[in-house]
DNA sequence: AAAATCATGGCAACCGTTTGCCAAACTTTG
DNA sequence: CAAAGTTTGGCAAACGGTTGCCATGATTTT
């Protein structure tokens, strides 16, 4: 059929094709498709349209070469199959395909030092970079915001512009939700160490529970995965409380595994509220009460925010800060707290 | 405090630099560093030396220019969100770090004419590409296969080579299954039209229960998300069917909350069978029976086929196929037969 | 009508790296 | 010891754009 003239991977079109084709000098070809008001309307017509014919394809790494601009913005996130990030992912594609911009995804392993490492090696290639939740302490956080244009989410660092999600103020809505359904005895389940929001969910859940004349704990650290669950669940059962609230949805759809075996009740025996609505808090079992977070949108401001630092123009306001709200989305995990707080059923 | 001196995102060191200070051509250091056998060792050691102590970082925008090659590979998906493609993601991000290649993520949204397109324009930009379930159709496909570098997932398609999880083998087992539980009428929730794996799960489902001297119906097409999992279920309880092989998870998970709700119990009343193994599926209500799918290993999979074709030593042998098998997990949504088929309950 | 301004297009340098080709120095071979 | 071969390093030309500067001619201002 096809045999012999495969057309062998041809020479791509450059503007000196253009050039030639309509007699004008490439640099001005350039001129005509990027700096419209530089040329005359007929010029840069006659050029759009061989440009056209040819179809033209610029040659983003000659472009980057020159321009230092490579149409690129990196997304780093700790974990990429954490489902927290989904709604980042997307949100973040959406609006960097909206501004013309591709998306490259980075996998951190959960090590600030990679974080560190691939933004360095990567700066030259990239425009500016979204960091979701950052590992990197303040210090190199804030020299590699001085190497390339930066947005972290959830994570407060001077001088560095930021997308937070206020979940500590939501965090005030789970525990009022909880006390009104009778509970006394909330403890918080804590995720990593490191993490910059586990804190801050900690704090305000402390600040919150106090508010009621009550004093509260913690277990763990746990790793924000669902293997962790297991543990993190046998924790809480230990402290006796009767409801508890989870750094994240992923450890807690585990530990609603973990209740499950154990034949703990979920709500009657014990409530558990989680963090983020991830994919999943709705369907599993049984659905679980959870802080709704905006991830989708926080990706497309993370995004906003860093193009608009991009952008040339001048006398342009830059906020320094988007914080968006999160609420408390009730469901079948949480309930009036057990008539006799007894002893916990068996295995 | 670090005031005035800010570093103003310093020029970076280039080859030029190391070369001044070893007293050597620009052209030397490159050799040195990519070509190791064509200076002596003693140069070697001390460009080596020097891109140390000043912290070189190749510029790949200029590498990719004079070499052609970028260092980055595309992975396109119909839908990030879509929660199949979460292990093609991490699978092969992981494969493409250890090669050390970078991972541009692109969302073709469920178009066949969006995969076209990004996928001509960015061509320059990329080494090669891994097509996840292409909506594109054959012919366009193998043209776009002779301009780029291409690995495709579960799709066969001629001179494309291919990534192939063998879930309709894996049907077969599902069948057996649900059949030695005494379903005798079972139908296929089919996902979009377009899709080939849809077609391919289709056939193995027609010819499996054939192999049982019956015959099976299918209901849809329904795009595959968990939005469209009511419309099928109402589908599927209108055929009075006892049990329901699904397209994928996310359809089946959305039919799961569907049928909770109109009272119907699974697996009493009706048995139902996913596919994929998605994240979820272990833990929504009841735990889905379904077809296991190593998604991270054709990720894996895909990525070593591609980087294989962009070695260019000669004499090696590339596979055009790798074909994955799946295999029934068997959790709580499928279950003996009811023993008297009866009216559906009501809403 | 001369001077100043403006619009338009071309020239050429440059971005940082790779690579074909050549030259020098050194090593082997007959 | 000369001829041939082998290392090793340098020169310079790409790769495909962008952009500062200049020249030309047209338009406006005084």
């Amino acid at each position: 059929m096809d045999r012999g003239n495969r057309p062998a991977r041809l020479r791509p079109v450059t503007i000196t094709d253009i050039a030639t084709r309509t007699g004008v000098a490439p640099s001005t070809v350039s001129r005509a498709l990027n700096n419209p008001g530089r040329v005359s309307a007929a010029t840069r017509e006659r050029v759009a349209a061989a440009a056209r014919e040819l179809n033209y394809v610029p040659n983003s790494q000659a472009r980057a070469l020159s321009s230092g601009r490579t149409g690129t913005i990196a997304l780093l996130v700790s974990d990429v199959t954490n489902p927290f990030y989904f709604g980042l992912i997307r949100g973040t594609q959406q609006q960097l395909k909206a501004g013309g911009y591709a998306q490259l995804l980075i996998d951190t392993e959960d090590s600030g030092e990679h974080e560190a490492e691939m933004l360095h090696k990567m700066r030259q290639s990239l425009d500016g970079a979204i960091l979701a939740a950052p590992r990197l302490s303040e210090r190199p956080l804030s020299r590699l915001a001085g190497e390339i244009p930066l947005v972290v989410i959830n994570r407060h660092v001077r001088g560095v512009p930021r997308v937070m999600i206020d979940t500590p103020a939501g965090i005030g809505q789970a525990v009022e939700h909880l006390v009104s359904l009778g509970h006394r005895d909330i403890v918080y389940v804590s995720g990593p160490e490191r993490s910059w929001s586990n804190e801050a969910r900690w704090h305000a859940m402390r600040a919150a529970v106090e508010r009621h004349g009550r004093r509260t704990r913690r277990v763990g650290p746990f790793p924000p995965g669902r293997r962790s669950g297991s543990a993190a669940a046998d924790a809480v059962l230990n402290t006796g409380a009767t409801a508890c609230v989870v750094f994240n949805d992923l450890l807690a759809i585990g530990m609603l595994t973990r209740l499950r075996e154990r034949g703990v009740a979920v709500p009657a025996d014990l409530s558990v509220v989680g963090c983020d609505d991830i994919f999943g808090a709705d369907f599993c079992n049984p659905p679980l009460t959870t802080l709704a977070a905006p991830i989708e949108e926080a990706g497309r401001a993370a995004v906003a925010m860093l193009l608009a630092r991009l952008d040339q123009r001048p006398a342009r306001v830059l906020r320094r800060a988007v914080v968006l709200p999160t609420h408390l989305t009730v469901r079948e995990s949480t309930g009036p707290v057990p008539s006799r707080a007894g002893t916990v059923p068996g295995p």
